[in-house]
DNA sequence: ATCACCTGTGGGAGCGCTCCCACAGTACCT
DNA sequence: AGGTACTGTGGGAGCGCTCCCACAGGTGAT
């Protein structure tokens, strides 16, 4: 077996090197043909190919990634525990998303749950390490330090839903206020008067904007806010099922109610019926997310869909951007690209 | 700044060699207090910790996996469309066994679906490519090629349920044939005799015994085996609906029914319910997993639970030990464990 | 005093790539 | 003829580690 070099090595995996022998060039152009350069005659290519193709050559990666300090891999941060992960259609439907968009790269893609102290501690570690090339980052809360570690350490990074208006990271996002607004629109048209709200968690910017586009939307349509009308929910079911008790104690005489996700309508939906509300003759519901639950419901949900696998592929676009432009914008002094997909209004017989 | 280095570094990640001079001691040294290896005195040791603080050091590990030959991460591969990995807790429950051990260790877990025929092409580039130090396998059909192509590349897998008696790869397995056979018995315990069984995808092994331990509990209990009474199904919701209708069809006097698992349970109560069958007064149901249906189900569901968190733990051990024994055990000669868990019935109202 | 044999340490060589400089060859201007 | 500019190519240097050989210094036997 002709191998060189002074460890004698057992047949292993061939080496770019023992192509460019085979192939009779040298190992830049070797190099150059594995990465597509186009500063390769046709026929030089042709031969290394041949060369590659017989000696079944895979590059090492970590060779690779030593020498060109980058490691081909990103990772899907998920800053919940992974319980949620599954329960929550919306991680799957966004990795889905990356997913499909990932075939078409080299790239590889890591699932982080970083739910727990220790999760978020190994996190900073491996970010540390630079076992990435970039990060797309979902459902992050205000206070989450984890956008700031990123932009210490240079890392590329998407996030999912802009901590604040004044997001320093890229983000994609939903119009969660002209969603919010068209919910509520199509509950006023619908004849409504006594429009209630339960939020999400409000310590999530867009669960805020739903608020803001639902009041904007009650007042610009002349009905006015009441305030004891909105009541604080957390994207639970239990959540939902306490917010609806909450309000129809307050205000026994709603005629609708627009929760900031459906697994909280669900949780609506329940005490109404039990307190004998009919939906949607007495009460209309209208949910958000349009996930599985609200086509499955009785009677089926009328919600808001937000092109939620659409976002992920947008994510992963303008990461490899970032990714390729080597350095995150910021510190290229360009504007971080902030991108808002639109919602659509899903109509079922709850409203 | 003080750096060396021909080509001038611009303040990046301090090296070992760096730490080595801040510490005063030689890279071998601090190679081995970072790796932790017994041959530092502990003066040296400290020294070198120091130096590490303060520098903020961190392996570089395409460095470190150029130079070891290895990649510190293992993957688990599932051969299914992501979207019944979503759908089944049986992988998210794996997954939470890995996840919870592996978090013991300084290893990171790759998830890999390789459902089309696209990414399994992908994930053969990527196992030949030795991009993880070993592999964990679930779900796997008998006549799957991806288990030669590992023993192949001869990259330590561990598979969750052997393809057959003859399975060559480590692997741990819960007793289906036991976890059946308490099944049976109960029913025939409950007084029922005509108890029919739907089975699951009779490509994967596990099925199989559960067939086994159907029969032989009926044997063995004096009652003999109808074979009209067994009727093959998938695993899925409308493979058990069919599989009853087919059953009531041909043997409209039996008083039990034997689900392969719980999805197909749920698909076989629809059929009964709607076929005016009460349950458990006309037919007994019980089924198999023990998922989160089983405990929601209308009556809840008889089911046998299988352990499979601690299968994902048991799985992940056996790896570690055969990576750590750097060969897969058979080109050593050694026998593979097989190991098996136990089951557990647990009686609900459905029988 | 000599030898053998530990423990702890330093540093060369090498892992398999990419990057980049150097240079041969060709083409097209002055 | 000389200059300039490109294309295609070879190969040195280096990425930051681990592995392992060499060796200093100590210890206890002969």
């Amino acid at each position: 077996m002709a191998t060189h070099g002074a460890r004698g090595r057992s047949g292993g995996r061939p080496t770019l090197e023992e192509v460019a022998a085979r192939a009779g060039v040298g190992r830049g152009t070797v190099s150059r043909v594995i990465n597509g350069s186009p500063r390769v005659s046709d026929a030089t290519r042709a031969a290394v190919e041949a060369a590659v193709a017989e000696l079944g050559y895979v590059p090492n990666t970590a060779a690779r990634a030593l020498a060109a300090n980058r490691t081909d891999a990103i990772a899907l941060v998920v800053p919940e525990p992974e319980t949620r992960f599954f329960a929550e259609p919306y991680f799957s439907d966004m990795l889905k998303g990356v997913g499909a968009e990932l075939a078409e790269t080299e790239m590889q893609l890591l699932l982080i749950f970083a739910g727990s102290d220790r999760e978020r501690r190994r996190l900073a570690q491996y970010l540390a390490a630079h076992r990435v090339d970039g990060v797309l980052l979902v459902s992050v809360h205000a206070d989450d330090p984890l956008p700031d570690l990123l932009a210490q350490l240079e890392i590329p990074a998407v996030i999912s839903g802009p901590r604040s208006a004044a997001e320093t990271l890229t983000s994609v996002d939903s119009d969660n206020y002209g969603g919010a607004r068209s919910a509520a629109e199509h509950l006023v048209s619908r004849g409504r008067t006594r429009i209630a709200h339960i939020t999400g968690r409000l310590d999530v910017y867009g669960a805020q904007r739903r608020v803001d586009g639902y009041r904007d939307a009650l007042r610009d349509a002349g009905h006015g806010v009441d305030e004891r009308l909105i009541e604080p929910g957390d994207f639970t079911e239990e959540g939902g099922a306490r917010a609806m008790q909450a309000l129809l104690a307050r205000c026994p005489d709603l005629d609708a109610v627009f929760a900031a996700s459906d697994v909280t309508a669900a949780g609506a939906r329940q005490v109404l019926r039990e307190e004998g509300r009919r939906i949607p003759d007495d009460v209309a519901l209208v949910g958000y997310d349009d996930s599985a639950i609200a086509r499955h419901m009785e009677p089926p949900l009328t919600s808001v869909r937000q092109p939620i696998e659409e976002m992920g592929r947008r994510m992963l676009d303008l990461l490899l951007t970032e990714i390729a432009d080597r350095r995150p914008a910021v510190s290229r002094g360009l504007e971080r690209p902030q991108m808002v997909l639109q919602t659509e209004l899903v109509t079922r017989a709850s409203s």
